[in-house]
DNA sequence: CGCAACATTGAAGCTTCTCAATTAAGGTGG
DNA sequence: CCACCTTAATTGAGAAGCTTCAATGTTGCG
């Protein structure tokens, strides 16, 4: 119980919630989804922090002994590659959940976008509040599933269409996303540069910038300033972005 | 209970298997790493059934009422965008597990590649044997957990990298999995045709088959036939797919 | 045997990347 | 508060790689 749970059957709960997925499922905010009662048991074992930009949450590699919610801001989730590049796998926002998968290790590098703020549980804290509180690890495996669908979404936006579809599908993903924890849809907002943009995509990151301003020539996006962007013609984008 | 499962949360389960992911995890065939007793049980759950090439299993937006169990073959599970395009998603083999995410209809559609026997499970009746088991539901959630690194293998694999790699990483991976299930790692099998390498890989299907004859060149792979790869420099291979 | 689907190969065109220079934004210290 | 410096973003030109279109070759099945 001390020691860090290992992914040997013999654990104690039928379900070891420790050993929850990576989490940018929306609505799902630990913190604030759940049941008065609920959230009052957690909020004991949380441990509130602030990040600044670009500070590392963790590195991939790093024994994965924290789990975190994020209460404001943006992560960003990446992995380095040998040959010096770096692929973006996700960007996380208010509400959403960084866990883990199976492995004791993270399998990636979480760092701040401009600033966060996060409240923090330790495995075992989580394990046993979730045998406490069933809901949990159900909201857990919600998350997971959400996760999961967001995994495949990035890769058909990965693999299908044209740098400027694969913009205007992310534009449109981060609008919705945004909308979808209560914030405004339209002027989007990037807290992250266009090169964490271009690594998500898989794109150089002056093709992005090319791609604004080609999405904006065609009345598509106002590009309102460098983090700031409009959605003029909210139907043609998504005609154009084209996916799924 | 008769009812299909939805997704509210007054489920009698406290996690409801019915609700199980995507699943295409090495080494958890659920009919042949369970215990005895377990298997027993499963086995008169399940049914049987063959596919010839190019078969359905199902289709995109079907209603998600069964969940399939892979015992030979392969089965190729993809979207279709509004473009015209096809991106295949993965490809799912002996022991892997076709389930679906929290949606009460598929998000993919999943043929047989060149025939494929499955064991199919309805999810009130693998719910049930769920609850009788906990170790299912925990074999589940491993599933779910390892669907989600193979997706993200496939994104790094997507965003990262010259064709040439990509294709490199996918043979790789191939030959990793092959090995998994127990089968022979280095002549590599490829069920799959070279347009379904192509959309899995976001490539032109000539792209494809450029980049075999320019890796035979290199001397890291010998395409014995159309559809038998040898690997004849492993080590070179994987520096040369460089991906993680 | 012959057809149909799959695969290879070639050439042209286009998108994206790379390299490079310039401009804009943000943060720090005077 | 402004000047300066650093980082981020834009823009241009050339090169590389991938895609498309087209023709040919191959495989496998009825």
């Amino acid at each position: 119980m001390a020691k860090p749970a290992r992914t040997s059957p013999s654990a104690t709960f039928s379900f070891d919630v420790s050993r929850c997925l990576i989490c940018s499922a929306k609505n799902l905010n630990m913190c604030g989804a759940l049941e008065q009662d609920e959230l009052a048991k957690l909020s004991g074992l949380a441990r509130c922090e602030s990040f600044s930009s670009g500070d590392v949450l963790f590195h991939e590699g790093d024994p994965a002994t924290t789990v975190y919610n994020i209460t404001d801001g943006a992560v960003r989730l990446s992995t380095m590659l040998k040959n010096g590049r770096r692929q973006v796998i996700g960007f996380l926002f208010s509400g959403d959940f960084i866990g883990f998968s199976d492995r004791d290790a993270y399998p990636w590098t979480a760092e701040a976008v401009r600033g966060a703020k996060v409240c923090r549980f330790t495995r075992p804290d989580l394990a046993k509040a979730a045998k406490e509180l069933p809901k949990i690890e159900h909201r857990l495996l919600e998350m997971a599933s959400a996760d999961l669908s967001a995994a495949q979404d990035h890769i058909t936006m990965l693999g299908q269409g044209s740098a400027a579809e694969k913009l205007s599908a992310f534009l449109l993903m981060l609008s919705r996303k945004a909308a979808d924890r209560g914030g405004t849809a339209n002027p989007v907002h990037l807290p992250m540069t266009r090169e964490d943009i271009a690594d998500y995509l898989g794109l150089a990151f002056e093709t992005v910038s090319r791609c604004f301003a080609r999405l904006e020539g065609a009345g598509l996006i106002s590009v309102e300033s460098l983090r700031i962007i409009r959605i003029t013609n909210f139907d043609a984008l998504a005609e154009f972005s084209d996916s799924e």
